[in-house]
DNA sequence: TTGAAGTCAATGCAGTTGCATGTAAATATC
DNA sequence: GATATTTACATGCAACTGCATTGACTTCAA
């Protein structure tokens, strides 16, 4: 997928590691994708809204999800739009800030998280829990934080 | 980015692996996305055809592309016609097989590749050659490719 | 060999994304 | 406490993607 010869820029190591962690994303993704596509059901992406919602029932602001998504603004802002047409979600002014507003999960909305979630689980427990013991997971998690620990760039 | 309490679809080791590979992948190809872009560059799929062409001087067709890149066959053919439009690859007809078109690499293509690789190198040698030591990239890399060797599914 | 089935690519259309910019409110500065 | 800066979010436009389908060739099988 990448990986150049001529050298000093970069180890082979960390270079090796790049490409493997491009691939195994793409892949998996690629598989979430499709498993959910099969089952007529949204992305990935509206799944991840879902359940921040589901999980923040006081509300949570556009910002907040921008930063736990790491999706661009204008991504959020008009993936909102959408799911809120789509009735899962309600947008609610902000008495604490009126700039923005307080996004809260309909019960429809929480109604599709459950439906999504046995789909998108069947692909990670495939591409994960089937491949890795439970130690080389750990192993597996604890290396992928450390790389985006890294925070700004 | 993803994980549900409801238990027993997905062991709670692959669900978080599962999410780290996200953010992990999502972080750092953002990075890079952004080093290209403000060094007016073209995206790292660009980079990615470039790099293959540049390893298959003898040609390559556009469905080997797919199958290295993970890249769906529609997006292919349509990233190609714009690098084509771009002067930075040349397609001519297969000898060996009618419908499709060998792919190369232009001149113009490889100067691009070039400039490229220095801005993405930088990138992934802060992410993965900073942070991680030659031992632990290798275990990243191992534990990595064991997920997307799952082929299907 | 011929026709049925499979493979390699291209494309119209609708939906999504990136970029640049705009509006409004909050915060900082003096 | 008025102005400048920053922050939260929205949006027009152009580029890109996914889906479904098509066209053109190859392969397989009787």
């Amino acid at each position: 997928m990448v990986k150049n010869e001529s050298q000093a820029l970069v180890s082979e190591a960390a270079e090796t590691a790049w490409i493997a962690l491009l691939r195994a994303h793409r892949d998996a993704t690629n598989a979430a994708e499709a498993a959910l596509r099969a089952a007529k059901l949204p992305s990935l992406y509206w799944y991840d809204v879902l359940l921040e919602l589901k999980r923040a029932p006081e509300g949570l602001r556009a910002v907040d999800l921008e930063r736990r998504l790491l999706i661009a603004q204008y991504n959020v802002s008009r993936l909102l739009k959408r799911m809120e047409q789509a009735g899962l979600l309600k947008r609610a002014p902000d008495p604490a800030d009126a700039r923005g507003r307080l996004l809260f999960l309909t019960k429809q909305g929480l109604v599709l998280q459950k439906k999504m979630w046995p789909h998108y689980a069947g692909v990670i427990e495939r591409r994960l829990g089937a491949t890795l013991s439970e130690a080389e997971a750990h192993r597996l998690t604890a290396l992928l934080s450390k790389v985006d620990e890294q925070d700004p760039a």
